[in-house]
DNA sequence: GTCAAATTGTTTGGAACCCAAACAAAAACT
DNA sequence: AGTTTTTGTTTGGGTTCCAAACAATTTGAC
């Protein structure tokens, strides 16, 4: 019942972020993110913040990289590909976060101050 | 912020679930209870219930079938399949609604009643 | 009653996601 | 110098879903 009703909120909210980001799954949008806040960052240390494996960033970053989105360089150690957004990156991704900040004003006008931060304080003990 | 943490709760839930009703997965079970609750619907209607398309049905229902769960029967309309549990579904559900109902106290366990209702309402308001 | 239209289950092809195992290239360690 | 580890990649697999086309069957219009 809990969990049924969690995924119906998660789902609306779901469908309110996508309706913000044309094109860019919220997974997409946390690789952007990361890859801004640390330029350079290898393949492999992105897979870990992100909890992925190595070998599924491959794909990702191939179609991210296929949109133009970001660049991967060959790092010093010959082995890694230092990840950067292109300039198209930087400015799909501050289109995103704006519409993301949309979508939060949307969600948030459902409730009260209050109401939020009740909400994520219960929710934080069933994570927790 | 609020879409990530419901999303983490819903994780953090969906672990539980996992681990109370083994193999079964929750979109699963669901279909089990509704056949269960509508012994001989159609195809086409539990499709409808569980709103997906009558094509993704069919995997679907094969591999209950394939486990023994399920069984199809050609309807008198006899373009229809007519959907029953079979004897062991029936216990496998049995077993399944008791992991549920575990699992439901686990959650409920971190919270109280009152949290609990705040929980539903809140998440209501933000699905609605 | 006959013939077009709708419905049912199915197949095929595709799209997102994800992981694990194996591999070559490169680096690090001994 | 030789072994071990790390990195990105490929391959193969699994899950979950949809849309389009299709034959079989039923329904509806005339």
């Amino acid at each position: 019942m809990l969990g049924y009703r969690l995924r119906l909120a998660q789902q609306a909210v779901f469908r309110d972020f996508a309706a913000s980001v044309q094109g860019l799954s919220p997974g997409r949008v946390g690789l952007l993110i990361y890859v801004d806040a640390n330029p350079g960052v290898t393949q492999s240390r992105l897979a870990e913040a992100a909890e992925r494996d190595r070998s599924t960033m491959v794909g990702v970053l191939d179609q991210l990289e296929a949109r133009g989105l970001i660049e991967r360089r060959r790092g010093v150690d010959r082995r890694t590909n230092g990840l950067w957004l292109t300039r198209s990156g930087r400015m799909l991704l501050a289109r995103a976060l704006r519409g993301i900040a949309r979508h939060e004003q949307r969600i948030a006008a459902r409730l009260t101050a209050a109401e939020r931060r009740r909400l994520l304080d219960l929710l934080g003990k069933i994570s927790g």
